[in-house]
RNA sequence: GUGCCCGUAGCUCAGUUGGAUAGAGCGUUAGCUUGCGGAGCUAAAGGUCGUACGUUCGAAUCGUAUCGGGCAUACCA
């Protein structure tokens, strides 16, 4: 294809003197003659003053005869493409890194997900932070960059000293507290907090101060308390990251930027960069770029916000990783404040590429009929609960198959990961278990069937000796061929964007091909030569479908 | 008020350098059926692409206006 492309080029010039028009080759619509097609002739029709049809006449006049052309509808040039041909492209380009490129060679990119919040369970709301920014980081790597992982942790101060008061009046033993008691404590006690300042008392508000200072001054039962409540959390945490089998390389919670910030804030409002307002808040103008909110720096009692601690944040990892792009996997609702931050980083002379990884909410349908975001009050809220819930539904499923428990968690998370990518991250997405549990249609567990059933071919296929198979002309495989010969451009097409639907839409596309083809292509049965080729494209296709699924961190189990 | 996102089949959604008969899944209807693993495959029905105007040979796609839903709009994160 990137011949014909220059070559389509090299004759335009020719033709025309015109070489600022990209040729770009699209699929074919089904039911009309061709494999691939270009629209160059419409584009170039008004140029060169002539009808698109006249256009793509000329230009096929001087290509060769290798491919077959054909002028089709309002004057697309459509390509034929023998199966061989593509059979034989696929063979001269596989390799054990077929699909990856080196585009990103000698580029860091930081991804930080899921930022999980330490002071209550892990819930749902951190699901796709973590399903988007595992499939990113896999994107760049396929695309050949260094990537760092980072779980930004929600482990500010203030929560420790709630905690402490509210564990202190639960009257619970520090053995038996579990992180759901610290979560519900958590939530009960800022809720005292809050009717406490309603009646304009505060003997709460400065227990929870003292628990702070004591912290800060090392107090041995503040340390103890403070050790004991980051352990059950980071436990809990990482039990149910590895559920969901993602991972981060470093753990750098709001806390250790909090000092560190505050420090850089003075520096700014040293060097003029930042404004303190008349009751001691700082903050930082944006004008420049267009933004007339400023950005609150410092609160005016001086204690850190966000902004502070990615302040430092941005200015730690530029020193310790210098990297050239920083993926923040975060819902749309911050997505002003990123483009806050993003601008005070470039105010301040930083130079990496930020890219605001934002995606819709997770939305239920309430009492009303209408679509609002999922919320603890109505439905599953944690994500525990949902991967009992999947992992329930997919044992009542597969009650026949004797599956192991571990391919039960993987047919679970395959459908809940997959079905994060069926849409455009932009979109919300609509809870609704049928549907983000789903096992048929376009879903994981489709994907993850269709590349079982190849494996267990290939398996049942192991002992037989494979012969030559130059001859044979893979006719019955060209749908299969076209599916897979499109795998590394997809790669290198999504990483841009970051578009990761589009990898589930090729998962879902191969797998339907690939059940077309063994729907009427026999392997097993087939004459050795036919059976040879057949088995070398059926590797192919596995290696790719399970590739692709491992982009989004969809697993294949054994059997299912 | 201002900014951003969304509006496409009954439902959930694809669909960009503007291009061919607007696609898929679920659901509905009719077939195939102990297969190399049928959780599949084949086919049918289902559309004023929110609305209006404009640009263009050509608009779901670009522009303007407008309606509806959501989010944001400095001391939460």
């Amino acid at each position: 294809m990137e011949n014909l492309k220059t070559q389509i080029k090299g004759i335009i010039k020719a033709l025309y003197d015109i070489d600022d028009t990209p040729v770009d080759f699209s699929e074919v619509p089904a039911n009309i003659a061709g494999d691939y097609s270009t629209n160059i002739a419409m584009r170039l029709a008004k140029r060169v003053g002539k009808n698109p049809r006249q256009v793509a006449e000329e230009i096929i006049a001087k290509l060769g005869d290798e491919y077959v052309f054909m002028i089709a509808g309002p004057g697309f040039i459509n390509v034929e493409v023998s199966a061989k041909k593509l059979q034989e492209k696929l063979a001269s380009e596989f390799s054990e890194n077929y699909g990856s490129n080196n585009s990103g060679e000698g580029k860091t990119a930081i991804v930080e997900f899921p930022s999980t919040n330490m002071a209550k369970p892990y819930s749902v709301g951190h699901l796709r932070p973590g399903t988007q920014g595992w499939a990113t980081k896999k994107l760049l790597e396929a695309n050949g960059w260094k990537v760092i992982t980072d779980n930004h942790l929600g482990d500010t101060g203030t929560p420790f000293g709630v905690w402490v008061v509210g564990f202190l009046r639960s009257g619970k033993s520090l053995d038996e507290v579990t992180i759901y008691d610290l979560g519900q404590i958590y939530i009960d006690t800022k809720k005292a907090l809050k009717e406490e300042a309603a009646e304009g008392k505060h003997e709460l508000a400065d227990q929870t101060q003292e628990w702070l200072q004591k912290l800060e001054a090392k107090d041995a039962q503040a340390v103890e308390y403070s050790e004991r409540f980051n352990k059950i959390s980071l436990d809990h945490i990482h039990n149910v990251m590895k559920r969901m089998s993602i991972s981060t390389d470093l753990e750098l919670g709001e806390s250790f930027y909090a000092e560190p910030g505050k420090e850089l804030v003075q520096k700014f409002l040293a060097e003029g960069k930042f404004e303190q307002n008349d009751d001691g808040s700082v903050i930082c103008r944006l004008d420049e770029a267009g933004i007339d909110v400023p950005m609150l720096v410092l609160k005016s009692n001086g204690t850190a916000l966000y902004a502070t601690t990615d302040l430092a944040c941005m200015f730690y990892r530029k020193e310790h990783y210098n990297p050239d792009l920083v993926v923040y996997c975060v819902g749309a609702e911050q997505k002003f404040y990123f483009e806050q931050l993003f601008a005070m980083g470039k105010k301040l002379g930083l130079t990496q590429e930020n890219f605001h990884l934002w995606f819709g909410t997770i939305d239920i349908v309430n009492d009303e009929g209408k679509r609002e975001k999922m919320s603890s009050r109505k439905g599953v809220v944690l994500l525990e609960a949902m991967l009992d819930d999947a992992e329930a539904r997919v044992r009542k499923n597969f009650a026949n198959s004797e599956l192991s428990d571990e391919d039960i968690r993987r047919i679970a998370t395959g459908a809940i990961k997959f079905s994060d990518f069926v849409a455009d991250r932009k979109m919300g997405i609509l809870y609704d278990p049928d549907k983000i549990f789903a096992l048929t249609g376009f879903s994981g567990p489709f994907c993850q069937y269709a590349d079982v059933r190849l494996r267990r071919i290939i398996e049942k296929n192991k002992d037989f000796v494979r012969v030559d198979f130059v001859d044979y002309d893979f006719v019955a495989e060209k749908d299969l061929l076209i599916q897979i010969n499109k795998f590394p451009e997809l790669v290198s097409g999504v990483v841009e964007k970051l578009e990761l639907h589009k990898i589930a839409g090729y998962c879902f596309e191969l797998a339907q091909a690939l059940n077309r083809y063994y729907e009427k292509t026999p392997i097993l049965q087939a004459e050795d030569k036919e059976r040879s080729a057949r088995l070398w494209l059926i590797e192919k296709a596995d290696f790719v479908l399970s590739k692709a699924l491992d982009l989004l961190g969809v697993e294949i189990p054994e059997k299912m």
